[in-house]
DNA sequence: GTAAGTTACGAGCGACGTAAAAATG
DNA sequence: CATTTTTACGTCGCTCGTAACTTAC
């Protein structure tokens, strides 16, 4: 049975040009390669090197075995590639969601679930999330509207209900629940990535938004000052509440959203399991 | 380094279900079989088995190995055979002729020359010929008339005189050379695939043709009978003589040909050697 | 209990490296 | 004379097979 070894050294001698060089640089003896060789002829039925007593160069039939053999261990190397990255992609969970809030619940759901997976989780529009799933870049998404397509499941996960954050001592604070526009042209600390709610915010452009990047600086902004943030249910939830904040629900149609879980149809277990 | 013997073990192992089958089938033992099918899992750095204690199954990584494995082991056999293929191209003279008694003279040369060499010779239509040696089908062709293309060439080889072989008691037989046409009606030996003589023969349809497909039962009825027969300077070359029959060339423009050897460009030298 | 898989252990074969020989420029 | 290849020979390591153990049906 011919071998892998065998097919490098050859290209190793096409390289080098004698199989004294060839062997140097594969760190094995000189007789070893030549024996190799000679192996390799006898497997595949042919001589490969015209041989003039101390000198072996590769005949037309060596030269057209070494331009085969690079494409063979090439197919070698990337089946290796290809198997290593299947078995990460099915040791890992992949998660699309229109919106942060709602994949924090999942996330711990399935990390408590599934501890020997890897999750990986990610955020994206609606439609790129729809097609993501359909292809298999994602396991489950998280969408803000139900999702009726053949080979897709979806089931109704969680609301989401958005709160403006306000200091005590702000004149709405103890309102049960205002519209955003009832706070006129105050400023808000915002993200600059707020996804499903950005509609919201295009609808009060009266307001001032005052947009982080960052989720930590947010945070610290939040803490030194006593500028409104929005929260809701699920913040609440995950971070007991937001410091030195009162959380008034907003009554605007966009501030409240059902989201959706979906699943491609062969994890239809899996689903069941999680809504 | 990985194995071909392990790829093969691995499909063995998916086709018997079990690696004891497998293992019976491979005519080794069955912890070697589990022991090989252990490195390869360790060379590629993916698990190929779901092992249950005393199961050991392919799982999804190990089912796209097996279906991977196939194709590299076939491009491995195709290699091999490709390569003697090529080698026993290499060993051997292709020569294409339009008429067999050029071919004669020249398969004896190359036989002196290249001993070594396997001969293969075919007949063919001129144009055919051409094409075939253009695409490497020929190494060299024998061609009535000179051809003039880019990437071949061509030097003029020899001529042939085609006579009438007739018995001594012949009326004819006394003469230097006569034309086709002074035989009237007789029947004339000949053969079914007579080549570039074809023309010759179509010029005077009034003699009768007795057409022979095989040279051994044409050669039986020339000696058997006194029927006349066709002959050239080279069979006479060739055969010394035609038996009891006296060869007197004829004058008809067809009945003369001088034989082109063509080969490709990178062949010239070969060229010059016959020539 | 039988069949399958993994681990342990000893043995044999094969490939390797060193050394020597032959040949070529 | 240096370089390259091939052959000879002794050694080492790898893989194999046998045997023992574990587990599941």
């Amino acid at each position: 049975m011919i071998e892998l070894a065998q097919l490098q050294q050859l290209i190793a001698v096409s390289e080098r040009g004698t199989i004294s060089a060839a062997a140097n640089a594969l760190h094995i003896s000189q007789p070893a390669l030549t024996r190799s060789m000679q192996r390799l002829e006898a497997e595949l039925g042919v001589s490969l090197f015209d041989r003039k007593r101390n000198r072996a160069v590769l005949n037309r039939v060596g030269e057209m075995a070494v331009a085969r053999a690079g494409g063979i261990l090439a197919s070698v190397d990337e089946l290796a590639r290809e198997l290593r990255l299947f078995e990460a992609r099915l040791s890992t969970i992949a998660v699309g969601s229109c919106g942060p809030a709602p994949m924090w619940d999942l996330a711990a759901e399935l990390a408590d679930r599934f501890p020997e997976k890897t999750l990986s989780t990610e955020l994206g529009e609606t439609d790129a999330l729809i097609e993501g799933l359909a292809q298999g870049r994602y396991r489950l998404i998280l969408t803000e509207r139900p999702v009726d397509l053949p080979g897709l499941l979806c089931r109704k996960y969680t609301e989401e209900q958005l709160c403006i954050a306000l200091p005590p001592e702000h004149p709405l604070s103890g309102r049960k629940a205002i519209r955003l526009a009832e706070l006129g042209e105050e400023s808000i600390l915002t993200y600059k990535d707020f996804g499903i709610w950005q509609r919201l915010l295009e609808q009060n452009p009266r307001l001032h938004y005052l947009i982080q990047s960052d989720r930590a600086t947010l945070a610290e902004l939040v803490r030194a000052s006593n500028l409104p943030c929005f929260s809701s249910n699920l913040t609440v939830f995950r971070f007991r509440a937001t410091v030195n904040r009162v959380s008034v629900p907003l009554l605007d149609e966009d501030a409240s959203v059902t989201f959706y879980l979906c699943a491609r149809e062969n994890d239809r277990t899996l689903l069941q399991q999680l809504c």
